[in-house]
DNA sequence: TGCGAAAGTCGACACGGTGTCGACTTTTGT
DNA sequence: ACAAAAGTCGACACCGTGTCGACTTTCGCA
């Protein structure tokens, strides 16, 4: 089966003419879901794209839905890169939500259309919730430990910390999904209505 | 064409045949989306919950998606409705906030299963996005009210009453979708939680 | 009361996308 | 250099969709 990391022997395994393919045919992919979008979007457009059968494209994802799949894992793993990359700021509350805001609003400026049609379709493909609400997960997470250092309640219950910040990345996630469909600036926008209403809830109020 | 309301002579028109087959269509799409879901499911099944052939069901519905708007219509104006008879409270803000949430809550309660449908599938269905953005955009006015007359801030910008009202809009849609996905209890908590930040942003924390 | 138009019903058809199968060719390791 | 594994493809069966034309039922009105 291509596509999983094949038990690379030293660095980099040999890059086969089925992963080229396979790399190949998500590349395709991204640029159809510009175009037509996921749902108006069949086999036999990705296998043209990639110039092969419609068969042969069967081969490497037996379905578009198992296609869109590994197109989103590589961009959530090209997210958590980014995310390992810059970890520990323990920097002052404001500064952290800050941060963290700037980053989020980059990653939906870079992956916004991806990122969208994975949301879009999440409800549809069990495989795309979950790797969604994992990283939703690690971001509340994140979420609740600024709040709790801002001063907040580290208690369980419909008040606390955790509760409040899970409320506060569905906000973050929305508002960023509407935002990065209609424009750039939009998202900029977002982007600060995001951290306002996060210092607010922080109890961090200008 | 049936469905549209036909200008009805004095009080509520004849029951037509028709419109009965169409009530009942309805109906069973409404029961078929808990047993099937909406992506599965076909125009077959819809025939056959209603005792008429396919063919026959195109005479209602032109597709699948123009009978879940036909559904999500109805159960929106349901919404309207209550949401009319409760009209005007001139309350204290922090009393406003109560029952603007304890409403929404037993709306998720009652139109939970539709409303997540509508949701699930406005991206790809035009007329459900109009309709979920149309009373969003109500909701949103009736927070941006509700902020300013806690002393927010009205003027226009990404920090101020309106485009925070946004937020907390989608973050309320979005608590309660996922927690009407899990339980009535589930909805009663995060019913709270969204109660909680929405003061703290309106500046009223206890 | 009967009659004609509108409303409603249905079997049959063509179409398009899906997924599979078996035979064939290419690549790879030894 | 040769066998096994990887990759390719045409052809096929299947299923849901939407349409068409003929038929039956309902209903307003003369």
């Amino acid at each position: 089966m291509p596509g999983q990391a094949r038990a690379g022997r030293r660095r980099s395994a040999a890059p086969s003419k089925g992963d080229l393919r396979e790399r190949q045919i998500l590349d395709g992919l991204a640029e159809l879901l510009a175009v037509k979008g996921f749902d108006a979007l069949t086999i036999g457009d990705l296998a043209e794209r990639a110039g092969i059968s419609r068969a042969s494209t069967y081969f490497y994802f037996s379905s578009k839905q198992e296609a869109l799949v590994a197109l989103f894992a590589r961009t959530v793993e090209a997210l958590r890169e980014k995310s390992r990359a810059a970890a520990g700021d323990p920097a002052a509350p404001e500064e952290a939500i800050a941060t963290a805001v700037r980053r989020t609003r980059d990653r939906w400026h870079e992956h916004g259309l991806v990122m969208r049609v994975a949301i879009d379709q999440s409800p549809a493909i069990p495989e795309l919730a979950a790797l969604w609400t994992e990283t939703a997960d690690i971001f509340i997470d994140a979420i609740a430990t600024i709040l709790v250092r801002a001063g907040g309640e580290a208690h369980d219950g419909p008040d606390g910390a955790r509760a409040v910040a899970r409320a506060l990345c569905w906000m973050i996630e929305r508002t960023f999904y509407h935002a990065s469909a209609v424009s750039p600036e939009a998202l900029d926008e977002a982007s600060e209505t995001c951290r306002v209403v996060w210092l607010r809830v922080a109890g961090l109020a200008g």
